[in-house]
DNA sequence: TTGAAAGCGCTAACAG
DNA sequence: CTGTTAGCGCTTTCAA
């Protein structure tokens, strides 16, 4: 398209050479004030836009940050996106969003496209069956910094943020011996994850640590389907049970709605507390009671990770978010 | 970095041209069988990856839709953005989701970003303000097609596709006169929005059609906060009221803790619908029974409608989605 | 204080 | 079948 403004046209048009037009257009000291003048008053009546593509095709390198998450219908991945989102238009940086689909294969099909369309960086979530960091790595070593946040690889050294999942689960089960509940139904998630393995160790430490007699009853579940019938049959079998606690949003879900189908008043009847992001407690009345692992904060840890990397930081780092709990009237 | 593989140094490595080369890694029929296997056995081995940047500004368009949305935290939104996502990335293209939070300013920031990144194309939910169409039109000029979904603006001649308010209020209404319901509470969402005036003439006409003899209370809310209050006044005050119509989600929330705060039982006390994304309804028990607005399919269309644009359909279309009414037991 | 010129990596007409 | 060449729009030495 021929209406298309470029410093050609607005250098022709003044009667001067592309690159003063350039500079005068960034303020370069070497340019009097007479022509950054004119030149900036020209730019904007045509409405002069500098060609993205060419800029990064001279600097060889973007203003935009990859992000791959398993999939983004998650109020975690929301919550943690759409403040990533904010913080990167402040500094001038896109986002662009990829979702795995917890599939290691089109991870690394959108790793690929990160790494030719020359990202500014990356923030990524893995998928539960992602062994191989290595692809990962390589952008680091192209001056790519990637930042892993809350599934991240286990072992390797790299940039991760993620929320203190051990601590998450030591604050629910204080909150259950604070109540003195004694028979409580415990439902984590799929029992191969390291983050259910973490908050399971915890959770049980934490009554140990505490000297408590409560009696746990634990089970793992991979659906909110699962919960709603793992809680169902419990709370039918086990009439002593007075507390439940639900590892994520998904299995409280099931939960409650096994307490709704009974009938049963919350706090009165059972108790009940979860580690959550927050939106699905508030669903309820009463609000239930949660632990927050927030998407909100992480965000903000990990893109003030990412812009210390892209200032040059070198050594990589691992930062945990702490938890807090909130009060819902649940328990 | 001078380990960039790049069309020059396949070319120099093999002693070729680097439009040989560049012609024998698309696979024009030009070239022989032999330097074509020889060229994209280097490039595999080398991990060549086309510099996307020379071929934007060579070529004067990417393969990214920009998204520009009030906010991501919506589960509407998220089912779009989910299923646009998955679509785009068969074809090649990447998301830039951009959020306005309801504000024109910074909606027409983001437009400029995609007219200055010479995006594909473009899909627009606009704020609650945004009154100036112009900028966007100015893109579809430039055959950067704008598919405006969900928020869309009134008059303006332009590719539309959303969901189709008056019918999913009038489903609404039908099932309730199919119910026999006699006293509903009508939670209708803020009354300046022309979605909400649409439901609400479709919802109340739908009554007057069937010749039903129907009590409607009927409330403008703002939050769910104030539907909560609402509800539970409106419950305590009114003991005729025999069910509860919600407009969307976020009333939805609001009236489902009143019946729960007040302990009612679904939908032996109150029978309870709303038109919703879908999920919400879902995390009750008994589930919800929603005229459903699925994100889902809306991105389907979209998308579809965008590959049109960008196959060179010119004229503009009105597209909308049906509903089905999603029977969850609540009423 | 300004301009000329080279080049980022790629594509595509044109020429052999 | 392959090579030469001329850019796409911009930045950035180097010269004037």
């Amino acid at each position: 398209m021929s209406t298309e403004v470029t410093l050609k046209k607005l250098a022709d048009m003044l009667n001067l050479s592309i690159s003063t037009v350039s500079r005068a257009l960034k303020d370069h000291p070497d340019i009097s004030t007479d022509t950054k003048i004119k030149v900036k008053e020209l730019a904007a009546v045509l409405d002069y836009e500098p060609n993205t593509y060419a800029i990064n095709l001279r600097t060889n390198h973007s203003k935009e940050f990859g992000v791959i998450v398993p999939g983004i219908a998650n109020d975690f991945y929301q919550a943690f996106i759409s403040s990533l989102e904010e913080d990167a238009r402040q500094y001038g940086f896109s986002l662009i969003i990829m979702q795995s689909g917890d599939d290691p294969l089109i991870e690394l099909e959108n790793v690929k496209r990160c790494k030719q369309n020359r990202m500014a960086g990356l923030f990524v979530s893995i998928t539960s069956k992602t062994v191989d960091i290595h692809n990962f790595l390589k952008l680091d070593e192209q001056h790519i910094p990637v930042i892993f946040f809350d599934k991240v690889p286990a072992f390797e050294a790299c940039n991760k943020v993620c929320v203190a999942d051990s601590k998450a689960a030591t604050m629910a089960a204080e909150a259950l011996v604070l109540k003195r509940k004694k028979n409580i139904l415990s439902l984590f998630g799929n029992a191969q994850l390291s983050i259910t393995q973490r908050r399971f160790e915890s959770f049980k430490q934490a009554f140990i640590k505490y000297g408590a007699d409560s009696n746990l009853l634990i089970f793992n579940t991979h659906s909110s389907l699962e919960a709603l019938e793992i809680t169902t049959t419990q709370l039918l079998l086990n009439k002593q049970i007075d507390a439940i606690f639900c590892m994520n949003d998904e299995i409280l879900i099931g939960a409650m709605k096994a307490v709704q189908k009974l009938g049963l008043r919350i706090p009165t009847d059972i108790g009940i507390i979860a580690i959550s992001e927050g939106i699905i407690p508030q669903l309820y009345y009463p609000e239930i009671t949660y632990v927050e692992t927030s998407g909100f904060k992480l965000a903000k840890m990990a893109f003030a990770r990412m812009l210390a990397c892209l200032a040059g930081s070198s050594y990589v780092q691992e930062l945990k978010i702490d938890s807090i709990v909130v009060d819902g009237g649940s328990l």
